[in-house]
DNA sequence: GATCCTTGTGTTTACGTAAACATCAGGGCA
DNA sequence: TGCCCTGATGTTTACGTAAACACAAGGATC
C-alpha cells in the first residue's frame, strides 16, 4: 500500500479511500492511484482490514454432512448467493448432532473470525432451546421456529398439504405416512400437516411409520405396508424414503400405481427416472437461499436480531407414481 | 491479551507463548495464565494473528456445485479431514466451469487470504494446461494428471476395468457404455479403460454413447439402446445414467438383467434401492480426503509442490442388475 | 572458578489497514 | 471584506498478535 502511495504520490490514507470506494476522492486522483495499484499488482491485507474494521466478510455456515438432498442443496444456494454479496463462506460439517458439537463448531467459526453463523438443518437438536453463545448474528435455517433467531424455511406443511390433498382428490380414501425421524422438525411439521389434511377432509388417520431419511429405512416401512391390504396411497417425507417403499411394493409384485400410489418430498434429480416416475413436491433453494443471506446482512448491518421467519412457497410435482385407487373389488 | 496478562502478572508475550503452546513456559506460570485466559473468556483475534504471521489456517475449496454426487462427497470429505487438522474451509461454488471463472474464484480465495486452495473436479476445464497464479500452494482432486500440481483421484481406470471385467465374466460376448461428458477428464479415463479391457478380453468394441452425467441423458441414451437388439449389457459411467437407461429399458418392457444388464458408477445412497438395484463401483472419498488434505498441508509447510499424483483404488459392488445373458435363442 | 549454554521471561517492534483528527484551499453568503 | 462551511488530502494513531532481541539466573563444562 505504501508502495502505491508512493508512485501515484498521493498518502496512503487516499489509497485506502479509493481501495474503499469513497466518495471524496478527485477522479483524477482516484485515476492516479487506480493505475498504480494494477502496475503493482496490489491487493489489500484481508487481515490488517479485519483487524481496523471488525468485519471480515465472511460467512460461518454449520451443516450436518450433505447426505440429506435439502441441506445440500441449501448449502450450495448459500454459497453462491453469499458470493454475490461479496461475502465468502466458512463451512463446517458436524457429525453428530448434539448441542455439545454444535457448540463446538461454533467455537471454531467464531475462533475463525466470521460475521455472521448460518445454522442449516438445526432442528435436529437435543435441545429445542438451543443456546448459542451471544455476540454473533445467527440465522436458522431449516429450524425450530421457537428458536430465538431468525429462521428461514420451506413452508414444509404447505407442501404435505399439496401432496395428502392430492392423492385424496385421486379418490383414495385415505393416505398412509412414512415420516422422517421424529427429532427433524422438518419432518414433524411435514407429519403434523398431513395429519390435519386427513382430519380436515374426513378422511381416517393411519398409524404413521417412522423411518430416518434413508431409502432403507423406507424400504423397511414398505415391507410393513405390505401386511396391509387396505392401504392405497403412501406419502412419504422425502424421495429416498418413497423409493424405497417403491422397491419394496415392486419385490412383492405390486404394481405402482395400479394397486399402491406413493408420493415423496423433496424431487431430487433422479425422482422423475425411478420406476415409476415419482410424484413429489419440490422446494425452491434459490429463494431459501436468497432469505438466508439476506436476512443475515440485514443483522450484521444493523447490528439487531429480527424475529422474523419466512417461509418459502414450494410445489407439487405430479408424475407417474400416483394414480386413483383400485376398484374396490381388487382391494 | 494485556487483560490477561495483567490477571496472571507476565507479561503479554508470555500469553501468546502459552496460547501457542510454547515449550519455554514453566509449568505454573502456564497454569497462572490458562486460567486467567479461561476467567476473562480470552480467544486469541485470528486477523491480528494472521497480520503477523501470514498464515491463516483457512484452505479455500474451489467445485461446481454438488449435483455431482463425487463432488458433493469430496468436499464434504475434505472439510471433516481439514478440520481434524485445525483448518477451516473456505468454499467456493463455481457455475461454469471455464478458465475465466476458475480464476475470478482463485482471486477471491487469495483475497479472502487462504493458506493453499484445492480444486475438486479441476478436469472439466477449457484448457488442460490450466494456469493458475503462482504464490499459493494447489491440490487438484479428480483433475487431470498432466497438470503441474499435485493431483489426488480415484483410479477411475481400474473401477472401470472392475465393472467391465464382471460383465464379460458373466458371458456377455460385449460390453455397451455411456460415458460421461467428454470433457470430463474422469468420464475419459473411464472410458478408455472400459475401451482397452475390451480389447485385452478380445471382445468387439462397439460405439460409445455420451451423456452428461444426468439420469435424463442416460434415459436418451437408453432408448438409443432399444434399437439394439444385440445389446445384452451396458455400463453407465455414473448411477445417475445408469438408472436413466434402466428407465428406458423398464417403459420398454426389458427385463433386468434378464435380459439386459446394468451396471454404474459412484455407488450413491440410492442405487441399492433401484429396480433391481444396481451393481456399480464404490469410491472412498475419505481415504480421498486425507490424501488432498496431507498433500496440502505438506506443500503449506515446506512451501514446495511435490508433483505427487494419489490414486486411491475403488471397489466393485455387485448388486441385482447384472447378470448372465439371455440364451441366445433368445436374443 | 571462569566460561558458556540453556531456560524462562520481559521489552520493543512490525504487520497493513482504516478511523479520527488536522490541514488547507476555495466558494458562498452576510 | 470577512466569516464559515465544504471537499480533498495528509498525519497520527490504534487494532491484537508474534517475532526479534534483551536479559537474568542457574547448571554444565573445562
Amino acid at each position: 500500500m505504501a508502495d502505491v502511495a508512493a508512485m501515484a504520490g498521493v498518502s496512503s490514507q487516499t489509497v485506502s479511500r479509493v481501495a474503499n470506494n469513497r466518495s471524496n476522492v478527485e477522479a483524477e486522483t482516484r485515476r492516479r492511484v487506480l493505475s498504480a495499484m494494477r502496475v503493482l499488482g496490489y491487493r489489500p491485507n484481508t487481515a490488517a482490514r479485519a483487524l481496523v474494521t471488525g468485519q471480515f466478510r465472511t460467512l460461518g455456515l454449520i451443516s450436518f454432512g450433505f447426505s440429506r438432498f435439502g441441506n445440500a442443496r441449501t448449502v450450495d444456494a448459500v454459497i453462491k448467493v453469499a458470493q454475490r454479496a461479496g461475502y465468502t463462506v466458512n463451512m463446517i460439517s458436524i457429525e453428530s448432532q448434539t448441542e455439545r458439537a454444535v457448540h463446538d463448531a461454533f467455537d471454531q467459526l467464531r475462533l475463525q473470525a466470521v460475521d455472521g453463523i448460518v445454522l442449516v438443518e438445526a432442528q435436529t437438536l437435543d435441545t429445542p432451546a438451543l443456546r448459542l453463545p451471544p455476540g454473533v448474528p445467527v440465522v436458522m435455517a431449516d429450524g425450530d421456529v421457537s428458536h430465538r433467531h431468525p429462521t428461514v424455511d420451506t413452508d414444509q406443511a404447505l407442501g404435505a398439504r399439496l401432496v395428502t390433498r392430492h392423492l385424496l382428490e385421486l379418490g383414495h380414501r385415505t393416505v398412509w405416512h412414512v415420516a422422517g425421524p421424529e427429532d427433524s422438525y422438518a419432518a414433524r411439521r411435514r407429519t403434523a400437516s398431513w395429519h390435519d389434511t386427513l382430519k380436515e377432509a374426513g378422511a381416517p388417520v393411519p398409524p404413521v411409520l417412522f423411518g430416518d431419511w434413508s431409502a432403507a429405512s423406507g424400504y423397511e416401512a414398505g415391507r410393513h405396508l405390505l401386511n396391509r391390504p387396505e392401504v392405497t396411497a403412501v406419502f412419504a417425507g422425502n424421495d429416498q424414503m418413497a423409493l424405497g417403499v417403491m422397491r419394496a411394493l415392486t419385490e412383492a409384485g405390486r404394481h405402482i400405481p395400479g394397486e399402491i400410489s406413493i408420493a415423496g418430498f423433496d424431487d431430487i434429480d433422479e425422482s422423475g427416472f425411478f420406476s415409476p416416475p415419482l410424484t413429489t413436491v419440490r422446494q425452491d433453494f434459490d429463494v431459501l437461499a436468497e432469505q438466508i443471506v439476506s436476512l443475515m446482512l440485514g443483522q450484521i448491518e444493523t447490528g439487531e436480531a429480527p424475529s422474523a421467519t419466512a417461509f418459502v412457497a414450494p410445489r407439487l410435482i405430479v408424475r407417474a407414481s400416483t394414480g386413483a385407487p383400485p376398484p374396490a373389488g381388487r382391494r
